[in-house]
DNA sequence: AACATACTTTGATCAGGATCAAAGCAGGAT
DNA sequence: ATCCTGCTTTGATCCTGATCAAAGTATGTT
């Protein structure tokens, strides 16, 4: 158990849903944890698990950003979840992966093998109430999703990817979103094209296209600087009126 | 407790997911569950409740169809999830529903009061396990939902969705697939569009198409006949060797 | 330095589906 | 019957994003 490659930010910032599964944060269970988890880690590029195979663990992402993604017999993908530090992967009771799971960076994942995972589900209610609500997260993000992809227009679908993950990253470091913000965009062109429903050039397009209107600033390709919020909000279609955005 | 107006076939065909909180369905919990829920009916077209609103119910669709969409500031809408009966409406642990819910046809729910309910899961683990089920269930859906809205070519589209209201409706029934059959088609073109993310004209426009292949059959407007369904799975674009239809 | 590879940008053209418009059809009310 | 209303079909045209093509950029390798 290699705790070391643990920093103290990984900890401090580690959300409740992590809690319910990583033994670093409830130490109570750690030698009861300790016999059926393990650290694996895989390099940008890699597949984690491909659509049909036999899924023997279900993990928690420690570091790095992976994919979840559909293809057709024809090359067309579609990416139907993008799972950030402390997303869970896997599911309790299903044998088989139903999607490609693909690691985008370098990727650390906590791995629990799956029967001794769904024993200490059985007896420790906490853990299915936990997973229940992270999933009924999920699926509200999957369905928020679907009105991006039926309905959004390629600007639109780019500024509401762009907002995702500015948010979920400002979430994560517990960063306060200043008047402005920035961020490495984790995603190639290609990525964000089949997360957005669009081709890689229509993607490069309109990110040219939103650095020229003056909604954000790009130092290199993947380094974006976003000087007004607000701004970036009112591209994405999204009524304005739905809460605070951090 | 009005159950008369249940009859037999519809218990018979009830699925697991539906037993899960029906006490029509498991008698040994009837007093305690009889406390707590209530049927209620909604007309074609009349809301079920608006994005935003406060839910004090979850709820199970008894007969009828309804479904969940959400609309942008413009007009624009797209329907994330179909509630055909069996299907679970609302979640335990949160105030305020996240989209709205429509009925299509007639409707008739078995609601429970929230409060008693999140109590009875909290002393009834299967629950919260058969819900964590068909969360995850429902996850996989709207994961495959995303990858037609963002690949599929329109005529596709149409096809996936037939395919789909013919699965659950043979599944609901215990019908087998004969070599061919049919069924009423629930939603209107432009709910079907709403759907699919199209407008109503090319919905209109790809079933006359559709027809003109041969691939489905029409008796008026909504009564579809489908003569070979290997066909129809071929219009979806999806893998033929994806496991057995049905 | 020269090259290779992977990613990105930009241009030209095309096509699928949207939009605008009008007519057809069925069921219900008077 | 006639009218009305809501749903559907079909036509004509337009436009957004796809496709095909080529050049630009960054990083690492020999």
């Amino acid at each position: 158990m290699n705790h070391s490659s643990f920093n103290s930010r990984d900890c401090g910032t580690c959300p409740i849903r992590h809690r319910a599964v990583c033994s670093r944060c409830e130490p109570d269970e750690l030698e009861h944890l300790d016999e059926i988890k393990y650290y694996r880690t895989y390099e940008a590029g890699q597949p984690v698990i491909w659509a049909g195979d036999p899924m023997e663990f279900v993990a928690s992402v420690v570091t790095g950003i992976a994919t979840l993604s559909q293809t057709m017999e024809d090359g067309r993908t579609q990416m139907v979840g993008l799972l950030l530090p402390s997303d869970f992967i896997g599911r309790p009771g299903r044998e088989i992966a139903p999607f490609d799971v693909v690691a985008v960076t370098d990727l650390t994942l906590c791995c629990f093998r799956k029967k001794p995972f769904e024993d200490l589900m059985g007896s420790t209610p906490s853990i299915g109430t936990r997973l229940l609500q992270m999933t009924l997260d999920e699926l509200d993000s999957a369905r928020e999703w679907m009105l991006v992809l039926g309905r959004k227009t390629a600007r639109e679908k780019i500024a509401s990817l762009l907002l995702i993950i500015a948010r979920r990253d400002a979430a994560l470091y517990k960063r306060l979103p200043a008047d402005g913000m920035a961020f490495d965009l984790p995603l190639t062109r290609e990525a964000m094209a089949d997360y957005l429903g669009l081709t890689l050039e229509t993607v490069s397009r309109q990110i040219s296209a939103l650095k020229k209107s003056g909604v954000i600033q790009l130092q290199g390709k993947r380094q974006v600087h976003i000087p007004d919020l607000q701004r970036l909000v009112s591209e994405t279609g999204d009524d304005l009126d739905g809460g605070p955005i951090f």
